[in-house]
RNA sequence: GCCCCCGUAGCUCAGCCGGAUAGAGCAAGCGACUUCUAAUCGCUAGGCCGCAGGUUCGAAUCCUGCCGGGGGCACCA
């Protein structure tokens, strides 16, 4: 069965409004017709204000003819365009197409949402913690943000390739390895610690460990350093412990991201180590073309558009001095590998926006080196720093990083304290259940619906709150709904669309309607806090609803309209939710 | 020195591909529970949209220059 998308109104509208502008000025046919949600109508067009000078008319005419036009056309869903102002067109809806718009997504399993983005191979680069660390804070929002668009851009068609580059190379792991070599008695394996620790918390302890001994030990240092060698040489005993600690670091991670709900499997890891065996082909290539240049013993790109302080390009390290390979390197290898192997149409890094000069060279290099043509997208997605209370980074009192299990456990619990001095009739598991669903939403809620690239403010009483634009409170609306169509039953309903509407009613299918434009916007433009702002708005506008109709009590065909009504606000929310990767529980 | 991001109500934030009196939430004040979950809702109060120019019929929104805050600028990732 083939899935058609439903134009949304908005768009309807526009297509009515440009074909009246067409009919009724032929000299500006396919002109923009400016149409926008109004305050004083369903729909607003700011069309002649605009073309006026164009026909060299006055605005207010310029709107009548087109008014007129409008109100002529039979077919059009337009019941009434009227003048306003000096050339505004306030543009009202006719009931019926309304209703049928409801009837039309409620029809469809995806609520017509329309696959803007079919077949685009998409690769989403995001989390990637280090092994061997603990996940921090500094982990959380490229974790949320980048589950989220990997959802929403699936949704929407998109082939979307899950990269999760973690950081398990480096010359930190020889320090590790010959540490743990020379203490065979450390417990860090998950089947030997206890619950209220993780492997990477002892691994994080045990590196910190080997740092001080590497810095008062000048022989460890040497056996370390050794060792480095050793794990670059590929030698077997000190591959077999970097697996080892792979492996049960991974074990870690994949517990905080079971529990966040995010959609990272071990197979969508690609880890640093994973292009080693790239490396030297990748600065042969840049080499070979001229891009990467001898400098100071290095190889190195010299930037074509972006000077340091001393006036001199900024570089990109393609081979250190010593022969070794960094960060640039790896990354240079990852955009390659991405579009030459992958086949990405589209590449996002969801990274830190202080990283923003690095991919600005990094994606300078695969233009130059043919990797990243017109045709390819290259974005890197950044994002603002997660601040405390007081306005700073956020740390704990003690000024250490703040892991994320433990910032998990503070929102849950938080979360807990909230539904449990509220509600008496949940059983102390249905109440675990929904502190931990409530309290997680509201990390990730709290992550998403503020404008990604700015700074935001981690403070967890107001992200549980069940007031104002929270997690919490769409969950709650969307239960509320349940409730409802709970006691509605299951049975079908036929939606007359010949009945009135009340204008609480006319506001909720609009606020519903909008949901497929601001995923195909956030598809675009990946900002997630969009998607936010039009749930909260949806959930506002069933509030209202709710507040002044009636729908149980209500008379058949009344109540019939009513429950299709709240069957596509509780759909869309759900869906909306599902897409921020936050829980939808049915009771709260 | 240069580049990037940010500056909107007491606080936290939307709005920024130009449009009518600049919106939410929190906090403050007032009010509403015989009603499908009051975990809610309504009302009141609160803003030279950092400053100054410019473009435009029209600027929080676009351009330029300042001021203030944050970040970044080769062998860390």
């Amino acid at each position: 069965m083939a899935e058609h998308e439903v134009p949304s109104l908005i768009r309807l509208v526009e297509i009515a409004v440009s074909d009246a502008i067409t009919r009724a000025v032929p000299e500006v046919a396919g002109a923009d017709p400016v149409v926008r949600r109004s305050e004083h109508a369903d729909f607003q067009s700011n069309a002649a204000l605009g073309l006026a000078k164009r026909t060299r008319t006055r605005p207010a005419e310029l709107a009548t003819t087109v008014a007129e036009s409008l109100n002529a056309d039979p077919g059009s869903s337009v019941a009434d365009a009227s003048i306003s102002g000096p050339g505004f067109l306030n543009l009202t809806l006719a009931e019926p197409a309304l209703w049928r718009q409801v009837i039309a997504r409620l029809a469809s399993p995806r609520l017509g949402v329309g696959s803007p983005e079919q077949g685009r191979r998409t690769v989403v680069d995001y989390s990637g913690p280090n092994i061997a660390k603990e996940m921090h804070v500094g982990h959380l929002r490229t974790t949320i943000i980048g589950d989220c668009l990997v959802r929403v851009l699936g949704f929407l068609g998109a082939d979307v390739i899950r990269q999760n580059h973690l950081g398990d190379w480096g010359t930190q792991f020889g320090m590790l390895i010959q540490y743990l070599d020379e203490h065979p008695d450390a417990r860090w394996h998950h089947d030997q610690l206890g619950a209220s620790t993780s492997t990477v918390s002892a691994l994080d302890d045990l590196y910190r460990a080997a740092r001080a001994a590497f810095d008062a030990d000048p022989a460890f240092a040497e056996r370390a350093r050794a060792r480095v060698v050793a794990l670059q040489a590929g030698d077997p005993d000190t591959i077999a412990c970097w697996k080892e600690i792979v492996a049960e670091s991974k074990f870690a991670f994949w517990e905080i991201y079971r529990r966040l709900g995010v959609l990272l499997e071990p197979e969508d890891s690609d880890g640093e180590s994973f292009y080693n065996s790239m490396l030297p082909d990748v600065v042969d290539e840049l080499a070979a073309d001229g891009i990467a240049v001898e400098s100071h013993g290095a190889l190195v790109m010299f930037s074509e558009e972006v000077t340091g302080p001393d006036g001199n390009p900024v570089t990109l390290m393609v081979r250190k001095q010593d022969g070794g390979y960094g960060y640039d390197t790896t990354d240079l290898a990852t955009i390659r590998y991405r579009i030459r192997d992958l086949k990405a149409d589209r590449i996002l890094y969801v990274v830190d926006s202080r990283q923003s000069l690095h991919f600005r060279l990094v994606f300078e290099a695969a233009r130059r080196a043919g990797w990243l043509t017109d045709g390819i997208e290259a974005t890197h997605v950044s994002y603002g720093t997660v601040l405390g209370p007081d306005g700073r980074p956020f740390k704990t009192r003690s000024g250490g990083t703040v892991k994320l299990m433990e910032l998990l456990d503070a929102a849950v619990d938080q979360a807990k304290a909230s539904v449990s001095e509220k509600t008496q009739e949940l059983t102390p598991e249905d109440l675990t259940q929904i502190a931990e669903q409530a309290g997680i939403g509201a990390v990730k809620y709290a992550d998403l619906s503020t404008s990604r690239t700015k700074d935001y403010v981690f403070d967890v009483d107001r992200m549980v709150s069940f007031n104002g634009n929270t997690g919490v409170y769409l969950q709650y609306a969307h239960t509320r709904i349940c409730s409802i169509l709970r006691k509605a039953g299951n049975a079908e309903i036929d939606v007359d669309p010949a009945l009135p509407l009340h204008p609480t009613e006319r506001a909720l299918i609009l606020a519903a309607d909008a949901f497929a434009d601001v995923l195909a916007e956030v598809g675009r433009d990946l900002e997630p806090h969009r998607l936010c702002g039009q749930l909260y708005e949806l959930a506002k506008a069933f509030t209202d609803f709710y507040e002044a109709c009636p729908v149980l009590a209500a008379p058949g065909p009344v109540r019939a309209n009513r429950i299709a009504l709240c069957q596509l606000s509780a759909r869309t929310l759900r869906q909306g939710l599902t897409l921020l990767g936050i829980a939808a529980p049915e009771r709260m």
